[in-house]
DNA sequence: GATTCCGAACATCAATCATGTTTGTTATGT
DNA sequence: ACATAACAAACATGATTGATGTTCGGAATC
């Protein structure tokens, strides 16, 4: 399955609003049923609508494209971020670890340390589950459709019972001005709790999040111990935030 | 990866107590190199220690082997008694699906069904996540090593906080005089509190498990409204599940 | 110090998966 | 109703992965 391919799809039936199987097919040189195929795992997750001839998209501007597809994009600097925020936690620290593509890279990272640990996702809760060193907690909640976060009142009802070490959380964007933001709201009061029940807050955010704001705002920026992000992240991103008393961490 | 060798070589293993590379590279036809690479596999799941030459088995007698190897174990039967037991759920109900290979099966039975259902273990909750028309429910806790149940007092919590109309508990051994076992008993502990909050309990038990005990009493037989286990459950067993009102089903 | 066992590295085979091609069927438009 | 375009099932192909076997240098045991 070609990853490249099934961008190239989203992105072009994003921009135009709908393309047809004949253009897709000349545009990434695949033959017209491998884009078929495609076109239906794409509607299958919820990126776009097919219609006789062709598919129109799904996804608002401003709307996060699913888990699978994000997953995919720039693995390789989500490894060297996460594995930055690991070597900020100390052995024996109760950590409290987000969803989203970024953390989950971060649950990897923390796999083989002597942690106490609650993820705040399916996924994340897999990639720990034979952990062999760690204390691995979870917390109650519904994982949300393909991203598989966990959600709801059980979810913030079981971070209120605890206190962590540090939380490391995940966001959608985070600006000096906006503070931290995400996608759904139902996440954001996740985070929200998380944070809440911690003592140190690190944030993990690509440089792409850092000149971006979504729908839910979660925390001002000045409640964040630190940010970790990418060598290319713009610097007056960075400048504001270390104005508002975060540390910031380039991987 | 043949389950067949791995399953020669437990038991092998476990009759004498323990066996050499050579023997069992004897026995099962396979290589040495095979068997060595088998051997690790199973250390690492905790079935036998390996030392220079074999390996020892660390299964006492009584106790149950990992998860994986279970699995393997009359898949055909699993599917048989978890596609009765989902006979006997109706649309729109809230179900509580206890951990254990057996009830992974129950789970995925119920994949395509319009339920709320809470599952007790990580296997059955990435078994459903992706069920469209499913409410799904995660309680909290941490996932057992290997079983990937979820037990402690957070799942205890989480079932004490709502109210199920059925619940589909799995066991080790289920006869009339001795009630319902397990033999862990964090678990037992967990199947408990779930048996406490749902109106109906209806355990799922291949025919073998009808004349076994195991450690951990949860419940006695009377406390149950049905049991589904296979065609060949021996009559006694049956009779005297039904003389204490135990309805019992045959798959 | 000799022998036996081990495990890493490479080779091989089978199974699986992504993709393309063919062909019969279905849906749409006139 | 008929013609055409799109579709999807079935099969073919090539690439990738995973299990197994073999060889060989190194380590543990006697």
């Amino acid at each position: 399955m070609s990853a490249d391919r099934l961008r190239q799809i989203t992105d072009a039936v994003r921009e135009s609003g709908r393309r047809s199987v004949l253009e897709l097919a000349e545009l990434t040189g695949a033959s017209e049923m491998t884009i078929r195929r495609d076109l239906e795992l794409l509607a299958e997750q919820g990126v776009l609508e097919r219609y006789r001839g062709g598919a129109r998209s799904l996804l608002l501007r401003g709307e996060e494209p699913p888990f699978a597809l994000r997953a995919q994009d720039g693995p390789e600097l989500k490894r060297r971020i996460a594995a930055e925020a690991a070597a900020l936690i100390a052995d024996g620290e109760s950590v409290v670890v987000d969803s989203g593509t970024t953390c989950l890279e971060v649950a990897r990272a923390l796999h083989h340390r002597r942690l106490t640990v609650m993820p705040l996702s399916l996924q994340a809760a897999n990639a720990l589950a034979d952990a062999p060193q760690l204390t691995l907690l979870l917390p109650g909640g519904q994982p949300r459709r393909g991203e598989l976060s966990l959600i709801g009142p059980l979810t913030e009802a079981s971070l209120a019972a605890l206190r962590f070490d540090t939380a490391i959380i995940g966001c959608c964007g985070l600006t000096a001005a906006d503070g931290l933001t995400a996608y759904d709201l139902a996440d954001a009061a996740v985070k929200r709790a998380a944070i809440a029940s911690a003592r140190r807050v690190i944030a993990v955010a690509e440089p792409a999040k850092l000149s971006r704001t979504a729908l839910a705002h979660v925390i001002p920026a000045s409640r964040l111990h630190a940010v970790v992000t990418g060598e290319d992240a713009p610097a007056e991103a960075t400048g504001a935030l270390t104005a508002e008393g975060v540390i910031v961490r380039k991987a």
